[in-house]
DNA sequence: ATGCCTCGAGTTCA
DNA sequence: CTCGAGGCAT
């Protein structure tokens, strides 16, 4: 270290202006953050501890003393200017036909960047050193917000290099990136706070606080786009020299920023930009144009206070307000009632949304959406709109906090919430013509018994006039049903001219539905049990049972603790699946898909891998019977000749056993009700009966990939993902949806995404998709 | 208890 | 796709 502090102050500026530079403007950090802060107190000790070396452009000044009330006024020495603004195409076109008549030019050359969404500010320096900064304002007039932009360490405090002019006032857009805005809003809300609305309103905010303390807590970041004044030096002719310039002098500019020729051109780029936008590290509202020579500039002039050489074109807006016209409830096929809102029709993002889910009663209270609420809907990267916060100033008065009904609006039974759950569910569950439509319309739908043809529309049909409320009662259906069902509902709907004349036309829709039925009488019982909607047993957990047990008669009549000797399947599936096997309503149902030509078409022997844990001291611990432990249980089973006879022992017994007092009485308790007695019992025999049906272990051929788990990602040229998951799974792999370093190998087809970015950080093996068909080709 | 991975369930528009 | 929650390893 430098004896002399001046020199080691100095030392210390350059360091940490070094650090901002790199990380803002190069976007290549190269000192960790804690090096960074130990760089930052050791520079604010040696002033503290030398007050004669303190500065006014020192990297330790961001933040100074809080000004007493509010913003000075600063009239720009240059006006501010708004551009022009175009949604159309069209309308760049006339842009651009302007500029070419006027200019005698075929192809005008622009510089296009993309228009950030934050707060315009200009920044002016003198000698290189910044000494304010300003907001935009009304365009000729903004507010002295230097000490907060002070705070924002994309913005040099000093300029770097050299042959910068005497004074220089930049333009730009300080904006919150999104990952940084979402990280804040995280900490904010874990701690209880106000979170940010969104990143543009959290930049304007922040800007706009008294304190530049506050505002050197918020993640903001700034990009150049511009100049204002300049006097006693230039800048280059063009613009897009002048942005390298900049960059240079130490300004963050935006490496997405082009140089581009005509219409042609100019469309280009801004649908070149279009498509990476929702992949942008910050949000952006449009792309702005502006002719690049500083001649062409000058000869095109202005109109009114805005240039007629630049123009923003603007992306469909992602966000919109709009007015709440109700608040209605959704049931699922679990019962899962979901609040959702109806909207008055409001384009975002490109299309016309009317509703958007609330999903549960916490939602709907976080948010607080009323009844008449003018609400803020987003469309973000993904497709689904959501509300994203209510603007309580236009709360029409009276309005009070939805409610979540106490009884179901379809059905009428009572919605009950679970204590520590999320969801309320409705108790109608058979009788609910909601469930029954939706445990109907997943039983349709291509993932299970995959009926083509038969959407919710026609199953809401089908329920209302009571000619279907059981899934078995799809496969008795004939064409006379569903021509008569569509006689009622066109008579119900007024519809019945157009009937008379498409009578032809409904007798073959209904003979195509009732072909489509019947081509899924033929299904994997993989499929069928996930058909059935057992709760908690998804595609996957449907899979699993298929495999380990193999058959359906056998699935159906196992007590549910058998269930968890299948991995991934816990006591809350497998009582589940208990409870719907139970149900003697469920299993006549089975019964009649059975009876109507349903058929397994993949039965099998169960999976040798199930005889371990087909014990008894295993099933007293799966019972699930509180104090029952591994330990105990092994101790139990071979303390009693055979294992039943610990249904009916007494108390004292287990003592002897060795049980401590408190689990003998437990289990003692436990087994004197009459159910758990005969539930044990019957789990004792089935395990009896399936170790004899077991096959040997060297019966079965092992897979290639068993115990592999693989993730698919991206398009495939020879065969879709589905059929690539299926043709794996075949060989013994497991398919999953994401990317962990539990993951065996990753395929990656064309334009793979964020998982293929993930597999490469992990380290994991990545095929592509050569490597998969000549595997698959190999292994057939 | 805690934290990772998955799975299940629900969702909008053209 | 996103959230909540189940399963399981630590």
């Amino acid at each position: 270290m430098p004896a002399n502090p001046a020199e080691r102050v100095a030392e210390l500026r350059r360091l940490i202006d070094d650090a901002n530079y790199r990380y803002h403007v190069l976007d290549e950090p190269q000192i960790p953050d804690a090096e960074y802060d130990a760089l930052m107190r050791e520079l604010e000790a040696l002033e503290a501890e030398h007050p004669a070396l303190a500065s006014e452009d020192s990297p330790s000044r961001r933040v100074g003393a809080a000004p007493s009330g509010k913003f000075a006024q600063v009239r720009h020495a240059m006006p501010m200017l708004s551009l022009g603004n175009a949604f159309e195409d069209a309308e760049v076109g006339d842009f651009v036909r302007r500029i070419t008549q006027k200019l005698e030019t075929d192809a005008p050359v622009f510089s296009a960047e993309p228009k950030l969404d934050g707060l315009a500010v200009s920044l002016r320096y003198e000698d290189g050193v910044f000494v304010q900064g300003a907001t935009r304002g009304d365009g000729a007039t903004g507010e002295d917000v230097t000490a907060n932009l002070r705070t924002v360490r994309a913005i040099p405090l000093r300029l770097r290099g050299d042959g910068w002019p005497a004074v220089l006032e930049v333009r730009g857009e300080v904006y919150m990136p999104l990952a940084d805005f979402e990280a804040y809003n995280a900490r904010v809300r874990e701690q209880g706070g106000k979170v940010l609305a969104n990143p543009r309103n959290g930049a304007a905010g922040s800007l706009r606080q008294l304190d530049p303390a506050i505002t050197a807590q918020r993640p903001l970041a700034f990009f150049a786009y511009g100049s204002g004044l300049v006097e006693g030096g230039e800048l280059p002719d063009t613009h897009s020299e002048s942005m390298r310039m900049l960059r240079e002098w130490g300004f963050p500019v935006s490496s997405l920023g082009e140089v581009v020729s005509g219409l042609d051109g100019l469309i280009d780029y801004y649908q070149r930009i279009g498509a990476q936008r929702a992949g942008l590290p910050f949000e952006i509202d449009g792309v702005v144009y502006k002719l690049d020579d500083a001649g062409d500039r000058e000869e095109m002039g202005f109109v009114s206070r805005a240039p007629r050489w630049a123009l923003a074109h603007k992306y469909p807006a992602q966000e919109q307000s709009t007015v709440v016209e109700s608040i209605e409830i959704n049931v699922g096929r679990t019962g899962a009632v979901t609040p959702w809102v109806l909207m008055q029709p409001v384009h975002v993002g490109g299309v016309t949304v009317t509703r958007a889910t609330l999903h549960n009663a916490d939602q709907v209270a976080r948010l607080d959406v009323r009844l008449g609420d003018t609400v803020i809907v987003r469309r973000a990267g993904d497709v689904i709109p959501e509300v994203v916060r209510v603007i309580t100033d236009r709360r029409p008065e009276g309005a009070q906090p939805w409610r979540m009904p106490s009884h179901c609006s379809v059905c009428g039974s009572e919605i009950v919430r679970e204590e520590g759950e999320v969801v309320a569910r409705c108790s109608g569950e058979l009788v609910c013509p909601s469930q029954r439509v939706q445990a109907l319309f997943h039983f349709a739908s291509r993932r299970a018994m995959d009926i083509e043809g038969l959407g919710e529309r026609l199953i809401q049909d089908l329920v209302d006039f009571g000619i279907a409320t059981s899934v078995a009662d799809l496969y008795r259906l004939d064409v006379d049903d569903f021509v008569e069902m569509k006689r009622r509902a066109d008579e119900r709907d007024g519809t019945t001219p157009e009937t008379v004349k498409a009578g032809k036309v409904a007798t073959r829709w209904a003979e195509n539905l009732v072909e489509a039925i019947d081509r899924s009488r033929d299904a994997s019982l993989a499929r069928f049990l996930f058909a059935l909607g057992i709760a908690h047993v998804g595609e996957t957990t449907a899979k699993s049972l298929a495999t380990w047990f193999g058959d359906l008669a056998l699935v159906r009549h196992t007590p549910w603790p058998l269930f968890k000797r299948v991995p991934d399947i816990g006591g809350e599936v497998a009582r589940s699946l208990g409870h719907f096997l139970d149900q003697p309503g469920n299993q006549q149902v089975i019964d009649d898909l059975l009876a109507r030509g349903v058929r397994i078409t993949d039965g099998h022997a169960p999976s040798p891998k199930l005889a371990e844990g087909l014990d008894p001291a295993t099933l007293l611990v799966d019972l699930e019977i509180p104090r029952i432990t591994a330990n105990r249980a092994e101790r139990l089973v071979s303390a009693f000749a055979s294992a039943a006879e610990i249904a009916t022992a007494a108390e004292h017994r287990f003592v002897s056993a060795g049980l401590p007092g408190e689990a003998a009485q437990s289990l003692a308790a436990w087994m004197g009700d009459e159910a758990n007695r005969y539930l044990y019992l019957r789990a004792l025999d089935a395990q009896r009966a399936l170790l004899e049906r077991l096959p040997a272990a060297d019966e079965v051929q092992a897979g290639p990939l068993d115990g592999q788990t693989v993730v698919l990602t991206g398009t495939l040229e020879a065969m879709t993902r589905d059929q690539a998951r299926e043709r794996l799974e075949a060989l013994g792999a497991k398919a999953v949806g994401s990317v962990s370093k539990k993951t065996s190998f990753v395929v990656a087809g064309e334009s793979a995404g964020s998982k293929l970015t993930r597999a490469h950080a992990l380290g994991i093996e990545v095929w592509d998709e050569a490597r998969l068909l000549e595997f698959l080709q190999s292994h057939d």
